[in-house]
DNA sequence: ATAAACATACCGACCAGTCGGTCGGTTATT
DNA sequence: AATAACCGACCGACTGGTCGGTATGTTTAT
């Protein structure tokens, strides 16, 4: 192995360790309390370093914030990405993106909490950056209703309105189960909300009580 | 008419008068600028009163948000349960929420801001008020459903989570609505979104197709 | 040596809530 | 009727504390 296992590394190597310690700690500090509520203060505590370190490495801490919102949004969409792009039928693909958002979620609460619920505890200044999340998202799915419109495997309808919606469904149902203590397993919802946004498009009930997509 | 116009009243009066000058007060503030970049002094001012006025009809600034919260949300359920209570059909009734929901927001603007958007800007101790409302609402919504599986009208489903994903659908299009500058008329989403919502409990397209609830 | 990578102390702005005091009106007393 | 005693409503200066950001010193790798 040509790297050294010990603690000394190159600078570099170190400082981006830093980087991503302070990006962690921050993540899991304003998942759980907050924006507003979660001081630099306790980012630079909790990433065993000092104030001082962390303006080191970024230069507010909105701009921590941000950072961490695109990562996150990225990897979520990515991985998305990659589970539809194993599907060739549209609804598959709808349905796919749908199953990848919610498992994702059931197994990371915290990117949930993140993305769904502390957006909006950040104030007005991220209205613009959840705003633009959401449609990202809606878009996405809108992008498939479009191809399953196209198909024909569904009547036309209006794409747009109903990626909101769907969102829409899908953001409450994961920020209810986000908000309960009792941890029901969110995988359990799947079927039914599948069930009920497919239905949603007129998809027709044969294909409905089919089998879901199968995994890649 | 008994009662003089001009400006002295009874203290009684003149008190609930300013009382409620500063809940409208607050509103336009919290509703405008989110409730943790609100301050006191701002509604205040707003109510041409001073702090220490404020105070005196207030124990703090989270009593404010929290009666504010209240009454419109009760203002609003009173106004969707009357319209309710206009149908007899489970279907209709259900129908009959959701556009009295829709046409209200439409109308006020501000109140779904309240109700919508700053909610979550409070931070964490208003999470269980949030959490509260989004509960009632989809309550609301899921009884009527469970009127309407009984009645054998649509078919058997999870209608505490349909609740959910309804009040989700209707909460994401109303809150994309009031962060776009451009206030397209919110009305002419409604028979878009109820065609799909219906659709989505398995109403029969025939039923759908046909006219919404008269107005009362 | 020298620059990056920290640490510490500190500043200044902000803000919820308090408190002593004021003032106009109401009630009791003569 | 007049005056004293009183009270609800209100004012605004002040406090105590928080927190983002900065200035300046100290360590560590190269």
């Amino acid at each position: 192995m040509s790297r050294n296992e010990g603690r000394p590394a190159t600078q570099a190597e170190r400082s981006k360790a830093r980087r991503e310690q302070i990006l962690d700690a921050a993540f899991h500090t304003f998942t759980r309390r907050g924006y507003r509520d979660t001081a630099v203060d306790e980012i630079a505590a909790a990433s065993q370093t000092s104030k001082g370190g962390v303006y080191f490495h970024f230069p507010t801490k909105e701009a921590i914030f941000r950072e961490l919102m695109k990562t996150t949004a990225d990897r979520l969409a990515a991985k998305v990405e990659r589970a539809v792009a194993e599907q060739t039928e549209p609804i598959a693909k709808a349905d796919a993106a749908l199953r990848t958002v919610l498992l994702t979620f059931a197994g990371h609460r915290t990117m949930a909490r993140l993305l769904f619920v502390d957006a909006m505890g950040a104030g007005r200044v991220f209205n613009a950056e959840t705003n633009a999340l959401h449609d990202r998202f809606a878009g996405m799915i809108a992008g498939y209703l479009d191809e399953a419109v196209e198909a024909g495997t569904i009547p036309l309808i209006d794409t747009a309105l109903t990626g909101v919606a769907w969102f829409g469904a899908l953001n409450e149902v994961v920020a209810r189960w986000l908000l309960v203590d009792d941890p029901a397993p969110l995988e359990t919802v799947y079927p039914t909300l599948r069930a009920l946004l497919l239905r949603s498009v007129g998809v027709d009930e044969a294909r409905i009580a089919a089998d879901s997509v199968a995994p890649g």
